[in-house]
DNA sequence: GCGGGTGTGATAGGAAATTAACAAAAAAGA
DNA sequence: TCTTTTTTGTTAATTTCCTATCACACCCGC
């Protein structure tokens, strides 16, 4: 299986075209076909193809290119990532951790495109408050009025689509949160739950200190990974929900 | 002029098509011809007829409508207001006060729709630091990788798109604004620029304080207008941009 | 009840987009 | 170098969308 890459990659015209396409997408918020095909100097059968075969990254409206997905990713330009990401274990994943939803409680969504699809297996019905500090988030919870949002704000990191503050950040502390629906780069056993950056680390760990409960929302291809930045021990959260259903966290890795 | 109804709305079939329409496409962010026409129960035909008369709300995209103009107002939900916009004048007056960018500066942009147009006006390679607290304004400089965006966050409202903070909020002290780009629903001689609610006002208020210059952007249907929660006085303004160009504060209302 | 107007539905023509199939070109491997 | 495989371009056929036109139903004022 030569499609096991995913650290070195080694260019690949396709990629390239795709990476291009979805940045200039990403900027025009929809591309016509015929101009798609004149950015990239190829035929327009060629981009159909393309996009045909990343259907979970662009799609198809009718002769123009848009963001699939209502851009609920919006900001994870790499199509390397993009690439790897299974979008329907984190679908599980979200799945498995729905039920602990209940009414008139507030939860805290972390950033990235896993927990994302949390929001569309909130009930309509079910008023919520959701906090939260990434745009993709805010994007998809803005459309249910029976959510109440709360937004942290800050300087936008375009790789995470997150805001993170400028000082502390008083937002949360006028919030109790009933559960925080965490996710990471990297889950093991000795270091924990991990993310990228440092500021991105300090949000999480600000939110999980005001929660209740805390559950750790990941595929299992995170498993195994280690980040740079450690934000938890896995002792910490009640639940970890993979697509294999919740489970407690000492029973993972043995 | 019997368009001059802002509070009561005698119905109107179209008018109660297109607000449930437009419910429906904010919430799906893309919906089908064919959709759309067995929800509202009616022909194919008189939907693509609704729409193409309020095409400044939704718009087709192949067989798709989803929210015109880059959804820049899936804010604005009521129709009414929607149908009195008028955006050309709006542009106009963003127009006119583009020239007052200049690289490297920090500028303050307002909530609504009028603002907005500004981030379109600014320059692809001039190196810029906005601070907003508007959805629909955060949506569109982050598809600006030479924006450096601040957002502050609150509280979701949906009829302004704009989040408002729940304790005091910190992270405007943290910045230096060089313009301060404001929007309002009124300009009146001795009451000045007014906004619908308070807590709206109270930010407002919060960035022109901590702003080297502020500028006034409405569309002339704005003068005269008085709403609830008045948040400065002309004379705090350097100028009043509006579809006409820029202005002294002095120079209107004689 | 009788026109005039408006709003709505149905049909057909043309335009555009999507698909499929095949040929040419490029890349990879032996 | 030659073959094999993959990728790309072209063309044609099919489907889908868009527009225009006409016909019918409804509402109002007379």
């Amino acid at each position: 299986m030569p499609n096991q890459r995913n650290t070195a990659r080694p260019a690949g015209k396709k990629e390239a075209r795709m990476r291009q396409l979805h940045q200039a997408v990403a900027q025009a918020k929809s591309l016509h076909v015929r101009e798609a095909a004149e950015l990239l100097d190829v035929s327009e059968m060629t981009v159909r193809r393309d996009i045909r075969e990343n259907e979970d990254i662009l799609q198809f409206l009718g002769g123009h290119i848009v963001l699939a997905d209502d851009g609920s990713h919006r900001a994870p330009y790499d199509l390397a990532d993009a690439a790897d990401r299974k979008r329907p274990a984190k679908q599980a994943a979200c799945a498995a951790c729905a039920p602990l939803l209940r009414p008139q409680q507030t939860v805290f969504l972390d950033c990235g495109t896993t927990v994302a699809h949390l929001v569309d297996l909130i009930p309509t019905d079910m008023d919520l408050t959701v906090i939260c500090y990434a745009l993709n988030i805010a994007d998809m919870a803005v459309r249910r009025p029976n959510i109440r949002l709360v937004m942290l704000g800050g300087i936008y990191d375009g790789p995470t689509a997150s805001f993170y503050p400028v000082h502390e950040d008083a937002t949360l502390e006028a919030f109790a949160i009933n559960c925080a629906f965490m996710s990471a780069a990297g889950v093991a056993p000795q270091l924990g739950a991990t993310c990228t950056t440092f500021r991105e680390a300090a949000v999480k760990r600000a939110a999980m200190a005001r929660a209740q409960t805390s559950v750790l929302v990941v595929d299992r291809s995170k498993f195994g990974q280690v980040a740079a930045a450690a934000f938890a021990p896995l002792k910490n959260f009640a639940r970890i929900a993979t697509e294999d259903g919740l489970a407690p966290p000492e029973t993972l890795f043995g």
